[in-house]
DNA sequence: TTGTAGGCGTTATCAC
DNA sequence: GTGATAACGCCTACAA
């Protein structure tokens, strides 16, 4: 069997700044503002300076840099489960984002697990300039760096959320527009702070009545899964002839349960989804669905945490607008037809 | 509008090594010795120095550690697409091992492009000390750091890679044992290592001709998307009874595009996908697939590289092997019913 | 425009 | 077992 070592240089080891400055006969000073402030320097020796950077493939040691600058130019990002593909959209949208400002980015995974998460922040903490925080079950507490929250507001953090209350009128809206008058609507945990907001707003809606007046069935809490819809198809459809999930994993599961028993989507029952997710054209039905925007909630956490890092101030709470995606899950409902 | 602002300490400067030393009445590098070599320290002394750490919250200064050490105890994973749930699923588990192995994960994701790839491998082996790569259609250079492939293998790193011969003969044992005699094979791109790895293995298996003799439609190269296997249905099912995926998104079109055409999965038309992602299970029926370890992929990249960076030897190509998990997309050809 | 010098916070090699 | 000291590689007033 073949093996392999680290590449360890044989005998060269990795040039720095001092040995870029002997190459090119300058001081060590001119070198680091040849890389830095290049404008503060005669152009002259810069082209010295960078044809010796070139020639001894000089790069900065980032960490003797970090710590004479005091900063790391890295932000992190902490999710519950990256597998789970609303948080991989928004954590690549994060990644996006740093790196137009030329920010790395750590990622931690937390398992939805709040002593993880707590482990996590702490550790990022130490490593990283700010943080991306989506942790739906719990305020992140991070120490000295700063945090921008996904999609839970709190006094301490600027945040960037999702406008729960418009989810819910969309998808009402909709199915109410198609001719629903009782509609399931699948809660999420209780411990998700979208999930308890998102719950004001159905209550909010019962109480301000628009016509034409829909009579709703909360249903669950229910868990934000695949597998969750499956288990909820049965109670949500008891009633109702449409059913709006709490997200996308969850309305597949649905959609997939009514196949299962022989009920056609949207023929005899609606579905409604709501994140916007890929997977949400990959049912069959597709899915329509209330879909957020998933790559702004993650644009604007960094914008909003690249501000406070620059000193600057951030705006507190920056709620974001759905939208519906109309696929082929809704429907009329049966009786009408 | 409230605004917030980074949480500057007012007058507390964060501690250093040297105000622990000076609350406890003892030497930084005591400090430093208590904290990273505890029993070389006398035990009276060693709770002296952590009771001062306690008090002052003291947090050692990463960017300083490293470059005293020399090195980051952090490693970089770069991905073409972290939606992906196929990457995702890598991800979660190198994030995990990392996390045991107390390295921090620097993640890069390249959007396919090899430009961005080779720029995301040149960063971040700045601030690692080793790369897992996972990078299907190129072969990365990171210059000074170890850097370990996942499907892929080359004769310059490490490298785990799923034996894409045993994936073909699970599905093709799996069809033809359930009657199918002639099967459309969907290729992955050209520019991926495992398409071409699996083509061979292909044709391989055409010139084995194990009994029962099986008749083989290559089809495509198709993307390995759900898109492409929505285009690719009516090619594959032109002549066969059967179409193997080249992965789980793609068969996941497929039994889409075959639900809108009418064409029953499993009775008409069988399909297996590929990797085992939890999106297998999502779909109606639910997908007959040939499970890569994923979760061992990303845990062995890491232990690979772990060993690199103790100065170990590590195993040149580790194979792993799938396994058939079996669903409802799969069943005997029409005509034998 | 360029050089000087001190410092960033920690580790490691010595003596004591 | 503990203290002193010299790196680690880069940045940045400040001086020239």
């Amino acid at each position: 069997m073949r093996c392999y070592r680290a590449a360890v240089a044989p005998d060269r080891r990795v040039p720095t700044l001092a040995d870029v400055a002997r190459h090119a006969g300058v001081h060590p000073a001119t070198v680091s503002r040849t890389l830095s402030r290049p404008e503060l320097v005669a152009p002259a020796t810069r082209a010295a300076v960078l044809a010796a950077v070139e020639a001894l493939g000089f790069e900065p040691n980032l960490p003797a840099r970090q710590l004479a600058r005091g900063r790391t130019d890295a932000i992190g990002v902490v999710v519950p489960d990256i597998t789970n593909p609303y948080f991989a959209a928004i954590v690549r949208a994060v990644q996006r984002s740093a790196h137009d400002l030329d920010l790395a980015v750590l990622i931690a995974d937390t398992d939805g697990d709040p002593a993880a998460e707590a482990r996590a922040l702490a550790t990022l903490a130490r490593q990283v300039d700010g943080i991306v925080a989506v942790t739906p079950t719990s305020e992140p507490d991070a120490g000295r760096v700063p945090v921008v929250q996904v999609n839970r507001r709190s006094r301490r953090t600027p945040s960037v959320v999702v406008d729960q209350r418009a989810v819910v009128d969309l998808a009402l809206d909709h199915l109410a527009a198609l001719g629903h008058r009782r509609i399931a609507v699948v809660r999420g945990p209780g411990t998700y702070w979208s999930a308890a907001r998102r719950d004001r707003a159905v209550e909010q809606r019962a109480e301000r009545t628009p016509r034409p007046k829909l009579r709703l069935d909360p249903i669950g809490p229910v868990p934000p899964t695949f597998a969750g819809g499956v288990d909820a198809f049965a109670a949500a459809t008891q009633r109702s002839t449409a059913v709006v999930a709490f997200n996308d994993l969850q309305a597949a599961g649905l959609v997939v349960a009514a196949h299962r028993a022989g009920v056609a989507v949207p023929d005899a029952c609606s579905v409604i989804g709501s994140d916007g997710l890929d997977i949400a054209a990959m049912t069959a039905p597709g899915l329509t669905t209330v879909a957020a925007p998933l790559d702004a909630l993650g644009d604007i956490a960094v914008e909003q945490l690249g501000a406070l890092l620059r000193g600057e101030a951030a705006r507190g709470v920056v709620t974001l607008t759905p939208t519906l995606v109309e696929r082929h899950s809704t429907a009329a409902p049966p009786r009408t037809r």
